[in-house]
DNA sequence: TGACTCATGTCAGTATTCTGACATAGATTG
DNA sequence: CAATCTATGTCAGAATACTGACATGAGTCA
């Protein structure tokens, strides 16, 4: 149409498509959560506890895609609510390893059903094949993304 | 590992692996943006209004997956320092056509070269056949979350 | 025509996330 | 052993995006 010599267009842009379905998951993960009062990244935050119990802030930061500081502040809410817990001595170096309360963990249950739901939803059209194809394609993306991103 | 049988696994999950990957590239994005004191939001606005002159700013707001007041924020400041212009008077309705300045065009320049880097690198370890196959699945992707929106 | 619905621009306040900064614990290194 | 580096938790302030609300213009419909 216009300037598309050095242009992105962005319909055919890898990456403004990429951005797009990243809206609309998080659209669509908002909109199931918000009747139990969660957002996505407090549910990011529980749903990596229950998988990996006694990981530290930071790498609960790390997994939600959040700095440690937004982390700390969700942590400490869900700490005082009773949905996690943290020894008030590190084990070992800094980190304090948190574990879900038995109230954390029944608050997860109904968020993760309804995760899982969205996620079913948004592969519906996608035969098995084409779902490791998918996993497989993004993960090149992020890998080739990250690899140069001291190099710079 | 542990309770895998409701849950989401986020090892294996598309929709994780979808928001890293999402995540991963908005980093990159802002580590060749900050230089040119432009944040992606910034970026993506003066981009569409450069293919698709003459946007409102409700359309900017779609376009850049975010709220109109937040893309109106942005607006008003991108006509203040004279990047964007807007006329005094709606031709039809309330939207107010917006359009780029050659000052806003030559500011979106550098940041077009930044970018289009950002995505050659993301695409690096992908042939032809494989790239047509991600804007596919996620063209798939986008629309079974779309679809069930209001269906819910 | 008049009531209704819908999309838009915009203001205000709230919420969330980020950047900057500091102190501390452990590992590395000379 | 001492200096340095890295990672961590945390506080404070700034930036950004969001929800709520209101008025306005255009289309629909009875």
């Amino acid at each position: 149409m216009s300037q598309n010599g050095a242009g992105v267009n962005l319909e055919t842009s890898l990456g403004y498509l990429l951005k797009e379905a990243s809206s609309a998951l998080r659209v669509a993960m908002e909109e199931v959560l918000r009747p139990l009062g969660m957002s996505v990244t407090h549910y990011s935050c529980l749903e990596l506890l229950a998988q990996r119990p006694g990981l530290s802030n930071s790498e609960l930061a790390r997994g939600a895609f959040v700095t440690r500081q937004s982390m700390n502040v969700l942590l400490q809410a869900l700490e005082r609510d009773g949905y996690v817990t943290r020894p008030d001595e590190a084990p070992v170096g800094k980190a304090l390893p948190a574990r879900l309360t038995p109230r954390g963990r029944r608050s997860l249950e109904k968020a993760t059903v309804a995760v899982r739901s969205v996620e079913l939803r948004m592969l519906a059209g996608l035969t098995e094949t084409e779902q490791s194809d998918a996993f497989r394609l993004l993960k090149s993306m992020i890998h080739s993304l990250r690899d140069s991103d001291d190099a710079t």
